[in-house]
DNA sequence: CAGTGAGCGAGCTTCCGCTTGACTT
């Protein structure tokens, strides 16, 4: 037994620390936090100074039971968890749970995984810093509280189940108002031109007017005036750029990065970026780092030098400008420059050659460029025709990476130009003026959504994907598709001396998979800004981290901070309570030509739905739920009042009535006792007993059973997880081996058959755990076998089907259980 | 598994950050 222990948080990590430390030192990792307030319940002691009630937390049983008979057994600890606040309270929590006050306790930290880094940090230990564990601590009881006290308001105000945070809040508040300025945005016209000139030599290039032109008649009259007009070269600069290689990656902009070029959902990149750790070739991918360490770029140096050559290195690290990093750990990059690819399914070798790549490019020269700019003149009008050239001189690190262009309007020609002389005469091929509108501002993206959070200094890098899957789920904002409209254009083209006018037509306000907000989202964003003005302020965060600092220099006490938020916070939360009205969203669509009353949407207890009366009237209201892809701000009376025919009876279909309507799931077609959903994308008000019939056939084929083993059928389907056969009520994953469209019955034998066995072998493991062992017998029997007790089973008990309890329970009996089926 | 909507009141929901497997259909 190694006499030191030494504790980080990732088992991972463990794994390579073991290796620089050698057998003097045992690596474990506690998995993150191990100790948190209840899961129910506020768990602070607000009366008693704010006193937190610490438990260790349920999944974290079984390490700290661990770790605990580890302690015992160990005659130094090192508490290594990250150097941050978060870090700082987990060494704490461990000190206090394992009980490590009669120990001797080292608390040590080290930014980067290298040999040298450990060591060093393993001679220079210290204690566990009281100020950074309170500074955590406030951090925590100020989440809960404001997270704890003002969610329960939601769920009386508007909506049972729903919440509010430091974090989710302000997120959802982004796209409501981003979403909000889109719907009130009014496009400008004005007209363009742009025109392709010749030079002397009869080379061609593109040139842009400098001034554009509100009407259509000062656009006309200037083309007219074009018509007879001699252009020259009026001036032509040159000018030499550099272009810098962008910092190595953090999680924020690998989730950037990743979303521009590979197309991936944050959760994507995290998951691939995680599986890419754990096979050990990229560092931790959860930082706010752009730090690289020593070693890494030396590395990176010898092999962007071996690669591209000498010229093409240039070694550099990069400081973060982001005020609330915490820099725990390095920036994400690869572990050996030298593997260019790696990766063991497509996902991850694009994730690894981006991080790669981009890590590669942070260590090489800048670029060098040439900017040209030529304006071209003419002797009918004032107005300039400009051109834009530029010319890659020395590639540098634009060899390997380029960033993505984000900006929309980057749509000048950055070509190369041909040489010109001032005063060169030049040939008019073509000038072509078009109508542009303005843009509204752009829907985020989940990627330039985190983007911003980041610069607002707003959650954790670890938190940025948990974020962005809480606000989808509590339904706040979905991710989803737009179709756009459509508008007119008016053109005028000059070609050859004469002019022509088109009127051409484009589509705009079209866009896919940005984020918007429901109309939950939009009810319950407006609320809290009405409300909870303070802590939804985009510098809320900003201004409590202020706090936290000063917490963590020991120049302020956190029960004090808490104390002087917590008063006013408080007594707000007790206002709102007492004084604010439902908020509903309520819209008026006007009125019900058969009842000839009002027709309101609003949201209910239920989610969005339309209601036709009032609840005062002498006749109850009539009510409906809207569509998934309904919405309150948008929905028209004749939509409305539609959803008043649902439960729709179509007709029948071999004597049994056929039947659509909506349902928890979505939009359904109910035939016998069966339901078939409707596919998305299919609006049910449409669905005719034809289809409604193809439906049902389509699943009455899809549930027959393919197959029988055993005396039993086996079907197939398509679950969350992908293609499965079941059988025996048990799901059995079809990997993509197999033909799932075409199993053969030797398929489903192989699959079901392996899937007993791994059953039965995950038993048997999970026995072992408990010193149970399984042996087989004669005729086909099992023995179970736990010291000196051994029960001997039935012929007919199937081992893989007893729980861990039943089995336990029979050796405390001494009896073999009843005989199982 | 495929309701409901007032108001009453039982008992539930909820936060952010640090980590992985276990496990789902």
């Amino acid at each position: 037994m190694p006499k030191n222990l030494v504790i980080v948080e990732s088992p991972a990590k463990a794994k390579t620390i073991q290796k620089y430390l050698g057998d003097d030192f045992a690596v474990e990792s506690s998995f993150g936090h191990i100790v948190d307030l209840p899961k129910k319940g506020m768990g602070i002691d607000i009366d008693n100074n704010f006193k937190p009630i610490y438990e260790v937390s349920p999944d974290k049983e079984e390490v700290v039971k661990k770790l605990k008979s580890l302690t015992k057994k160990a005659e130094v600890v090192w508490l290594a968890s990250d150097e941050d606040r978060e870090g700082e309270a987990i060494s704490w929590h461990l000190y206090n749970v394992l009980d490590l006050k009669k120990k001797e306790t080292h608390r040590i930290v080290f930014n980067e995984i290298t040999k040298k880094a450990i060591q060093n940090a393993v001679e220079n230990p210290r204690k566990i810093d009281e100020n950074l564990v309170d500074a955590q601590q406030a951090r925590r009881v100020l989440d809960r509280l404001v997270g704890f006290e003002v969610s329960p308001i939601l769920w009386k105000k508007i909506k049972p189940g729903l919440s509010a945070g430091r974090v989710q809040s302000v997120a959802v508040r982004l796209i409501v108002e981003r979403e909000k300025e889109i719907r009130s945005f009014k496009p400008e016209a004005s007209f363009k031109f742009t025109a392709q000139f010749g030079t002397v030599e009869n080379k061609q290039f593109k040139a842009i007017l400098t001034e554009e032109f509100k009407t259509y008649e000062e656009a006309k009259s200037f083309i007219e005036s074009c018509k007879a007009a001699n252009f020259k070269v009026k001036d032509l600069q040159k000018k030499p750029a550099k272009r810098s290689p962008s910092a190595p990656f953090t999680t924020s902009t690998l989730q950037q990065e990743a979303s521009l070029k590979l197309g991936y959902p944050v959760s994507r990149t995290m998951r691939v970026a995680q599986q890419l750790y754990e096979s050990g070739l990229i560092t931790y991918m959860r930082t706010d780092s752009v730090n690289l360490s020593q070693e890494a770029i030396s590395a990176a140096e010898s092999a962007i030098k071996k690669e591209f050559g000498e010229k093409y290195s240039s070694p550099r690290n990069y400081t973060n400008k982001n005020k609330s990093a915490q820099e725990a750990h390095e920036a994400i990059r690869p572990t050996n420059f030298a593997i260019s690819s790696a990766g063991g399914d497509d996902s991850q070798r694009r994730l690894y050659e981006l991080i790669w790549k981009r890590t590669i490019a942070s260590q090489m020269t800048n670029a060098d460029l040439e900017r040209t700019i030529i304006d071209i003149e003419n002797d009918r009008n004032a107005k300039m025709f400009q051109a834009k050239g530029e010319v890659i001189v020395f590639d540098g690190f634009l060899k390997v990476y380029q960033d993505t262009n984000t900006d929309e309007d980057a749509e000048d020609d950055k070509s190369l130009l041909p040489a010109v002389k001032v005063g060169e005469n030049l040939s008019v091929e073509e000038i072509f003026g078009t109508q542009k509108f303005t843009k509204a501002p752009p829907r985020f993206t989940e990627a330039s959504l985190v983007k911003k959070l980041e610069e607002l200094g707003i959650g954790r890098p670890s938190t940025y994907a948990p974020t962005i899957s809480t606000i989808l789920n509590r339904e706040y904002v979905i991710v989803g598709n737009l179709e756009g409209d459509v508008r007119k254009l008016q053109t005028i083209r000059l070609k050859k001396g004469a002019i022509t006018e088109k009127v051409e037509s484009e589509t705009y306000g079209a866009d896919r998979r940005k984020l918007i907000p429901t109309d939950i989202g939009i009810v319950v964003n407006d609320f809290l800004v009405d409300y909870f003005k303070s802590i939804l302020d985009y510098d809320f965060t900003a201004k409590v981290e202020e706090s936290f600092d000063a917490i963590a220099e020991g120049k302020e006490e956190w029960t004090d901070m808490m104390s002087s938020f917590y008063g006013k916070f408080h007594d707000n939360v007790q206002n709102v309570e007492d004084t604010a009205e439902r908020a509903t969203g309520e819209r008026e669509l006007g009125i019900d030509p058969k009842s000839g009353k009002t027709v309101v949407a609003r949201i209910g207890r239920f989610g969005p739905m339309i209601q036709i009366g009032h609840a005062d009237d002498e006749e109850k209201p009539q009510f409906a739920s809207l569509l998934s892809t309904q919405s309150i701000h948008n929905i028209t009376l004749e939509e409305a009042l539609k959803l008043f025919e649902l439960p729709k009876n179509l007709g029948e279909y071999k004597n049994e009535i056929v039947e659509v309507n909506v349902g928890r799931f979505g939009p359904y077609v109910k035939y016998k006792d069966m339901f078939v959903s409707i596919p998305k994308g299919e609006d049910l008000m449409e669905v005719s007993l034809e289809r409604a019939v193809e439906l049902i056939d389509e699943k009455l084929k899809a549930d027959a059973p393919i197959a029988m083993y055993d005396g039993k059928e086996v079907t197939k389907g398509k679950g969350r997880f992908g293609p499965f056969i079941k059988w025996d009520n048990m799901f059995i994953n079809v990997s993509k081996k197999y033909d799932f469209d075409h199993l053969t019955d030797e398929d489903i034998e192989q699959l079901i058959e392996d899937k007993l066995k791994k059953e039965s072998e995950k038993v048997v493991q999970n026995w072992e755990k408990e010193g149970i062992r399984i042996e087989k017998a004669r005729w086909g029997r099992h023995n179970i076998i736990k010291g000196k007790t051994k029960i001997e089973l039935m012929k007919d008990v199937d081992v893989t089907k007893l729980t861990l309890e039943e089995v336990q329970k029979m050796i405390e009996s001494q009896k073999p259980a009843k005989k199982k089926k």
